[in-house]
DNA sequence: CATTATTGACCACACTTGTAGTCAAAAGGT
DNA sequence: ACCTTTTGACTACAAGTGTGGTCAATAATG
């Protein structure tokens, strides 16, 4: 299953991350001031995520309720795991290294960061 | 300018930043064993980051000299940027745990990472 | 010099993606 | 019981993408 999401398609599957279970129109709700798509639009990004098996469906009446099968967790780590793999050699401390350049760390990020390495180290 | 490289152009960036300025059939041959892609595929790939901006091109007599026009680093820095402005609230910190989670950083990485977090700390 | 190989320009074509329309069934209001 | 609204199914269609072909000019080679 290769789940190949598209960016217009991930605005759909992070309203359902949030809420999962819910019809199209709550999602078409949960959109507005997100994104400015007709209804159409959202079903049919609905209907794609579901052919790709990206959600599963639960009928509830004349309609669908809407769930992920896959966490965002999981998504965020094949994401991130892609984006080492492609651009920095499999490597993930140039990635940091980048990110610290290109947008600098607050101090928050970096006592974070400490304390997760720290935990890693044991 | 948006500079939109797509996956199959990013193979062919990744040969000229690591040696800029070379022709066509030089990009052919480096790429052979990498990707098994026609010469004619190659040629296309190429067309088209030129006409996006991405390479610069200089006459060498019947045929052209390419050369990156953004650095690896820069275009590095905005796609680390872009995924986690999509995927992660726009913080580095949760991408690094996803990724320390996702693969497992190796001595080296950690070493690297607090290295690095020690001169952010100045 | 005649032939062949290489190169950029242009073209092709199927698949994906963003964005939405049509249609028919069903649900809900009056 | 009708009319309207909502929903999923199906359809549309232009732009982008992967993959490669044709063609004419030119360089290389016999």
């Amino acid at each position: 299953m290769s789940l190949q999401i598209t960016p217009a398609e991930l605005e759909i599957m992070k309203v359902l991350w949030k809420r999962p279970g819910i019809g199209a129109s709550e999602i078409v709700d949960a959109l507005d001031g997100e994104q400015d798509w007709s209804p159409r639009t959202v079903k049919t990004l609905l209907s794609r995520l579901v052919e790709k098996g990206a959600l599963e469906t639960e009928a509830d009446g004349r309609r669908y309720l809407y769930r992920p099968t896959v966490a965002k967790r999981d998504y965020q780590k094949k994401e991130a795991g892609q984006l080492i793999d492609k651009l920095f050699g499999g490597r993930a401390a140039p990635l940091v290294a980048q990110l610290a350049d290109a947008r600098g760390l607050s101090d928050d990020d970096i006592e974070e960061l400490e304390a997760l390495l720290g935990r890693l180290k044991q």
